[in-house]
This record gives C-alpha cells, structure tokens and sequence, in this order.
DNA sequence: CCTACCGATCGGTAGG
DNA sequence: CCTACCGATCGGTAGG
C-alpha cells in the first residue's frame, strides 16, 4: 500500500537546497505518515474544505508552510489519504477472503466475512481513511476520481462472485447489480450514525450489526438447497 | 411547510430603515424563495464549505451583500434549506400514506410506497434539498442539528409500524431498530452513485429501484401466512 | 437591495 | 522544516 501511494507522491526532497540531514530520530518518511494521519482524522471530523492547512500542521506540531515541503497541495494531501486507505483496505481484504478459502467456508459465510470487514474498515481503529474517501470524493481533480474509481472496482470486484452464488441459489433476490450498490450503501452509511457503546468490546459490536446486515440482505436457504 | 421555516426566519426587513416597497412585480418571498432554490443546487453540487455567499448571490442576480438581507448568515441559509426541504417531505410522505391506507393495501405495498417516496425525494425533481440535509448536517450549529434530528425523527416514525408488521409476519429477519438504520442506509446512498438515463421516464426508473430494494430487504411470504 | 468596504483566513511560495 | 510574506477570497456590515 506505501508502494502506491510513494509512486503517486512527487518528492521535492530535492528542491530548494536543503541538507539531506541523514535521517535523523525524526527521518522524513515518518513525519510525512503524521501527517497522513493526522490529515485523514480532520478531513474526517470536520470535511475537506472546513480543515484548514493550518490545522493540519498544528496538529503534528508544524509551521504553517510546511506542510507543503511533505506534499504539493492540500489537494493531493487528500488524494494520498485515500489512495493510502483504499490500499490497506485491499490488501486487509484480500487477507480475510484467503484465510476464508483455506477454511472452505459457504458463500454465507464468505459474505459475512466481507460485511464484517468491510465494517471494521468503516467504523474500527483506522476509520479515518475510508469514510474520507467516501465523503470527500469530490474534492479531487477528474484524474485523481479515476484513479480511485478504479480501486474501488477493484474492492467491490471481491464481492461480485459470492454475490452471484448467493443469487443463484435463490438467497438473494435482487440482481447482483442492484445487490452490489445497496448493501454498500447501507453499510457506507453507517458511518453516519453509528457510535460504539461503552463496556462491550467493538468487535461484539461490528459482529452484532455484522450479523444484522447479512440477515437484512440473504434469504434463509430453503430446506432442498444443499450448500454450496 | 412554509409556516415552520418562515417562523424560524428572523425577519428583518425593518433593520436599516427601508423603503416597504409595497410588493412590487418581485416582491420579497419570491427573491427569498429564490434564494433558497438556488443555495440548496449549489451546496447539493459542491458543497457548503466550497459555496460561496457569492456564488448565491450571483446565481439569482444579486450582488455579494445582499443575501444578508434576506439571510442573517451563511449558516442560517443552509438551515433553511434543510428545514424547508424536511417540511416538503414530510408532508409529501402523509400524502402518500394517506392514499395508501384508504386502498387498505399490504405492508408490503406499504414499505414499498414508502420507498418509492424516499427515492423520489432523493433522485427526483427536489432533489437538491433532501441530499444537502443529509450530507451537511455538521456543518450546523448543536441547536439546529437538534431541530432537524426531530424532524428526521417524525419522518421515521412513519415507517416503524410497518417494518413492525413485516418483521411480525417473518417477512423482515432483521430487528426493526436495525433495518430501519440499514435500510434508510441503503437508500441515502443512492444519492452517491444513480443517475438518470435518458430515452426512460424517471418515474420507471425509481420504480424499478424501489423494486430492487424492497427485494433486498423483505423475505418472500410463506405459503401459510395470509396478507395483513 | 446596491455600494463600498473591513478584518480574518486561506493556500501557497521564496529564501534560507 | 521555519520565517516571513503575498494575493485572493471569504462572510459579513454600515449606510443609503
């Protein structure tokens, strides 16, 4: 997920004659992380446009122009917050559903374990990346919007076989089309509303609306149906 | 509709000793109402944040000053529109209800209308209200945000018998508290991805959505359990 | 509702 | 990465 988003990033190490400074305790790559981070938490609490450049550098104890020594613009701050979220949210992905495999799980199940996922993603310890996307797209420049487009397609792409064998088998009763767009959409939009309770632990509770959303979307298999 | 969000405005057409003007060919509640339509497309299209008082002025004619004369602030225009669309819907989903229930149709013709109506208000001609409310809520002040949350809170109450009914009828696997946050999920975050195709009514098309939905969420009947 | 304006803030940059 | 700064823009207001 770095990989990506170091390729996308122009450095301007280079510019302005500065001292390479031998990556000293605070080396260059950490700093720029911070401010990732710190960025995704304010575009998130407060929007892109309300979060001022100035609020980000305060936050990681900057000056106000230096920002912009780390990244270009306020703009592809915000673009490098996504493509960084969507990464990670890739590949964590791709982990649940290998680990699935290995276990032979039902379709069902797989489905439930891509909810569940996707939910951790929205709503669990690195929440601040994703929604950004999902609230903030159109902030971007048309390239950057495809650029992203396309990762999410690649996302959704792990979704569309276990929704098409749910289809088949008569538990889903929406074409896998409409499936597709609505069930994210209900789950999207959890970041709206939902809040973690005190005294249970956020896993209890993702898996709970987990389990929610799977038995609001998947009809129970009829007796006949063997699974899989 | 119009009595609630004229009874918020501060009216003050008294401030700053005016001329009356006696309701000449543009008299006032259409250059406000003006106002409103044309804020509600322009913070629908790019956001609060990233709209100017400017560009609002501009867009129905005015110079910069002078929506101040008609709104106290930025923020109370935006509270506007969110009022004023939330007043539309709610009577507009009465109306609908109230139709219904005098053709005596099912729970499921029920959710089903009010689906229907709920697309309507976010992909239909109004569509420039209902969005902004939903995806610039914090960009009011805590006051607001309470006015509104009831708002929304009247609006929801109208769908909870009927989840009711359908989750008694086994029709809906979903705990009522659930689906309703789910599945209004679902249809809010149509607003990020439908667009209209051309060469088919619009009606047909929200028809065919609500369908998909409605599929989505609610179990086919079992044979033994008869309508309502 | 226009004119003319203010203070504040913003993204971004030159130079070191 | 800091210092010092610029030009632009913004919400809002006084006065008519």
């Amino acid at each position: 997920m770095q990989a990506v988003s170091r390729l996308m990033t122009p450095v301007h190490a280079a510019r302005r004659g500065r001292p390479p400074k031998t990556l000293s305790q605070r080396d260059e790559g950490n700093r720029r992380r911070d401010l990732i981070q710190r960025a995704a938490r304010l575009f998130r609490e407060k929007g892109y446009a309300a979060t001022s450049t100035r609020d980000i550098a305060a936050s990681v104890g900057m000056h106000s122009g230096s920002p912009f020594y780390h990244f270009e613009s306020k703009q592809f701050l915000l673009f490098t917050v996504m493509c960084d979220g969507m990464n990670q949210a890739k590949a964590k992905q791709s982990e649940v559903l290998a680990k699935m495999r290995l276990a032979r799980v039902s379709p069902e199940q797989l489905l439930y374990g891509l909810i569940r996922h996707h939910l951790e993603i929205l709503l669990g310890a690195d929440k601040d990346f994703i929604p950004v996307m999902l609230y903030e797209y159109r902030s971007l420049d048309a390239g950057q919007q495809q650029v992203l487009a396309d990762m999410q397609h690649d996302y959704e792409a792990d979704w569309l076989p276990v929704l098409k064998k749910l289809h088949a088998q008569k538990r889903l009763h929406t074409s896998v089309k409409w499936a597709r767009l609505l069930i994210f959409g209900a789950l999207n939009w959890t970041v709206q509303w939902h809040t973690m309770r005190e005294g249970v632990s956020q896993a209890k509770q993702l898996d709970t609306l987990a389990r929610a959303a799977l038995d609001l979307f998947i009809h129970p298999a009829s007796p006949e149906v063997a699974a899989s």
